[in-house]
DNA sequence: TTTCCAGTTGCGAATACGTCGCAACTAAGT
DNA sequence: ACTTAGTTGCGACGTATTCGCAACTGGAAA
């Protein structure tokens, strides 16, 4: 899920780049955040480090997140709220992508496409809008849950992915 | 900055055909929302539907937006959460659109494009993915403000949008 | 290598935003 | 008018996040 656009140096590293004061607190969170798979929150991140540093403090958790995306190494998403109002990081990638979240099963893909690039572009252009940080969220029916749904023919009608919402499977 | 893509019916007449219980409440809260100005947060929907009804409750204003959303008569939007976590509502149009946000002045301006749709469709196919919704969001400069800042001149750089960000001017 | 201090941390309390259970109320079908 | 399933107001609760402040520490300077 992390692959496929690899970013260019370590989170420590760009920090250490920047001049940022790197403690212990940072580079454990920065390496737990680069290390893992999916999509942590701030809570599983909180544990994670944890697991290295009894001491770490939720407090600290948050405010290097916001270190973080200040200067632009990780990105913030909300995946749709499936499970609550909590944010979501992952280190950012070389390439804008989307997320896709399934509402059935609350599995989050990912997908890049040249089209985006070009929507972003274009947008610079049109409305000479000088962009800083891009979030595309989708909801629906992945193509799994879709295959699964004999029921519904009518998968193309409206009300279609409404039933039965399931809590997906982790962070 | 709502004009651009009105919807067919009204969000009551929507409720009605839909046969859902037509209460008092829900009738200004959904006219509220349809004749705001701009993007309305729960607090500022509650305070206004208040001019119409004193008593209404806030629990209230939380359950009519969840189920205006969930009839997909709404669309939910973060705006880049330019200040604090909260949530703002606009009625659906009938074309997706994009929220522009600006990190210094705090203007949010929408964007259509045939691209976003066609974006849309090649996910769909791509991924079999069945869209129910979508958010777009991105932050950045506006032009107002890209045209203002003399100052950043090598305004393609990475930092150039961090300083001086500006309380957006209401909700 | 020690000293020094601006920047960082842990802590616990505080805030912001949204949700819940339950008794009273009401829309709308008969 | 009667009836009742669905809705509301209320206040307490929950979860995610922020804050103030005293203690601590990375890393530059001596």
């Amino acid at each position: 899920m992390k692959s496929p656009n690899p970013q260019r140096r370590s989170l420590v590293e760009e920090l250490s780049r920047r001049g940022v004061r790197l403690t212990g607190q940072r580079k454990i969170l920065a390496e737990t955040i680069q290390s893992a798979e999916g999509h942590l929150d701030a809570a599983s991140l909180l544990e994670l480090a944890r697991k290295r540093d009894k001491g770490i403090n939720r407090a600290t958790v948050y405010r290097t997140l916001e270190l973080l995306k200040e200067l632009r190494l990780i990105d913030e998403l909300d995946l749709m709220h499936l499970n609550g109002e909590k944010h979501f990081y992952e280190a950012k990638t070389t390439v804008d992508h989307v997320h896709l979240a399934c509402f059935q099963c609350g599995r989050i893909e990912e997908y890049t496409s040249p089209l985006f690039e070009r929507l972003k572009a274009e947008i610079e252009r049109a409305k000479q809008f000088h962009i800083r940080l891009v979030r595309l969220e989708i909801g629906g029916r992945c193509s799994r849950c879709c295959a699964k749904a004999q029921s519904c023919a009518e998968c193309a009608e409206e009300e279609c992915c409404k039933a039965a919402p399931v809590k997906p499977p982790a962070a």
